[in-house]
RNA sequence: GGCGCCAUAGCCAAGUGGUAAGGCAGAGGCCUGCAAAGCCUUUACCCCCAGUUCAAGUCUGGGUGGCGCCUCCA
């Protein structure tokens, strides 16, 4: 496969440190609030890279952290009167509510910033002793100076940095871009004891920490958005290889932004949507889909209109599934061959993937595999061909992560499988089986009417 | 001031130098028990100007317009 690297600039082959085994480390939230939109873009698109990389039969080790301590997090658990530690369980919870819903995956590791303290006091007291870091007034910072590579990401070098630097000032500093990897406590602040007194992390050194206590020195593919890059994922490379002498990771990954009005959606402009309140109004896949639908590295705007239409393009492949179920149960012997069909799409998908995770044009590819498969199948067909290409159709779906079935609310899964059916059965002009699958749906307690707004569900 | 990204149909969007995938919306048609679903047909001077090339949406240079990072941010 082929990864557009950020370190490089370049478009190249991916070759992982270990054959078989990919180590990814993705950043994750500050858990604060529910997440928004934006924030969603990198959590779907590394789950669909890990998902993609899984397929192809690689293990793959996933790391996505979760930040349960800054400014940020300090400040909103005073303001609703809670611990620190009860605001990050509450919305690491919530978290898993909202991306459970966008079909990602739990990674297989979600370390807490504040589970690392210690790991982290490590690696602070190495740096200090390879004289990358030094104390000051409780404080401990990164003395960029003493990296000679330090800008290497962003392509800037420390003289550009500094004349356009907006930092405030602070007579601590030997240097405006030097960061701060611990924080002393201010009165009434959590905290952690430390060689430097009390205190707690810096935002930079945790990822650094966990990265490396999960997935070792150096890894593969480090994942995040574009805002990231400067000065989050730069400080990470200054205090990883200054302190291990190694490379900290072979390919960077960033994503786009999401805008709203073309502007970057962001919690400090305010103009952002929370995936919780978007999930009321659509399918949560559909935003998936709509997130998937242009490459991971472009910039694209959010609006409900561009929801709207990735609704209705998800219903054609959810009805391509449905006949598809439809024909197994009620096979005709007309045999059809789809063996073209599938060896086309399969290849067609790899190859987008393997571009630089190419989703758009995989979509594209999974479409018109729907498409042929339709028309295929236009006058029924055989069971054994019907399953091979559901199942080919919902591989597919399983590696972009849209084979949700978006539930309505409290109707069973049974009643709305047999309702889709019965509307299969309509659309056959089965009039049998359709009225047989609305005696069914009645026996279990639920109606099926036809509306001109689609099929409403009822309880009887 | 430094670094970087983007510009393809009404909307979204893919596109290894060889006369433009796909989705949504629109129009027409087929099928039909209203409808739904589905299928077919139809819609592009690829922002502008120059250059390289037998050949450029694709490469180079210059414009124009939009966005981002350099402060918390996915």
């Amino acid at each position: 496969m082929k990864i557009q690297n950020s370190l490089t600039g370049k478009k190249e082959e991916f070759v992982p440190i270990k054959e078989g085994v990919v180590r990814i480390y993705a950043c994750g939230p500050t858990v604060y609030n529910y997440f928004h939109i934006g924030n969603a873009r990198p959590f779907i698109i590394f789950d669909t890279l890990r998902r993609y990389l899984e397929y192809r039969g690689y293990n793959v080790d996933f790391v996505q952290n979760f930040t349960d301590v800054d400014d940020k997090m300090i400040a909103a658990a005073a303001k609703e009167g809670v611990t620190v530690a009860e605001l990050g369980d509450r919305y690491i919870r919530e978290y898993f509510a909202d991306a459970g819903a966008l079909n990602i995956k739990k990674a297989t590791e979600h370390p807490r910033a504040t589970d690392h303290i210690a790991d982290i006091i490590r690696l602070i007291e190495k740096l200090m002793e390879n004289g990358h870091a030094y104390e000051a007034g409780g404080d401990v910072y990164f003395d960029t100076a003493s990296d000679p590579d330090y800008g290497k990401l962003s392509g800037q070098n420390l003289e550009d940095l500094e004349m356009g630097a907006r930092i405030e000032v602070n007579d601590c500093k030997k240097n405006p871009m030097d960061f701060a990897l611990w924080k002393a406590a201010k009165p009434g602040e959590v905290s952690w004891p430390s060689p430097w007194g009390e205190g707690r992390p810096g935002w930079h050194i945790e990822c650094s920490a966990m990265s490396m206590k999960y997935l070792g020195d150096t890894i593969d593919i480090h994942g995040g958005g574009q805002d990231l890059m400067f000065p989050h994922h730069e400080n990470e490379i200054a205090q990883s290889e200054c302190a291990t002498g190694k490379p900290f990771v072979h390919y960077w990954m960033h994503n786009g932004y999401i805008n709203i009005d073309n502007k970057k959606m962001s919690k400090s402009k305010g103009n952002f949507f929370t995936v919780r309140d978007i999930r009321k109004e659509f399918d949560p896949i559909a935003v998936r889909l709509f997130m998937l639908g242009s490459h991971y590295a472009n910039p694209i705007n959010f609006s409900r209109d561009l929801i709207s239409q990735a609704e209705t393009a998800l219903a054609r492949i959810k009805n391509c599934r449905e006949n598809l179920q439809f024909i197994m149960e009620n096979p005709k012997d007309t045999s059809v061959d789809v063996s073209a069909a599938v060896s086309k799409v399969k290849s067609g998908f790899i190859a987008a993937m393997e571009d630089d995770l190419n989703t758009a044009d995989a979509i594209g590819v999974v479409y018109e595999f729907i498409r042929e498969v339709n028309t295929l199948f236009a006058e029924g067909g055989d069971k054994k061909s019907a399953g091979e290409a559901l199942c080919v159709l919902d591989e597919l779906l399983e590696v972009l992560g849209l084979s949700g079935h978006g539930e309505q609310e409290d109707i069973p899964g049974e009643v709305l499988r047999l309702s889709s059916q019965r509307t299969q059965a309509r659309a056959k002009k089965d009039w049998k089986s359709a009225d047989e699958m609305r005696d069914k749906i009645a026996q279990m307690g639920y109606e099926v009417k036809d509306t001109p707004d689609g099929v409403k569900i009822s309880k009887l």
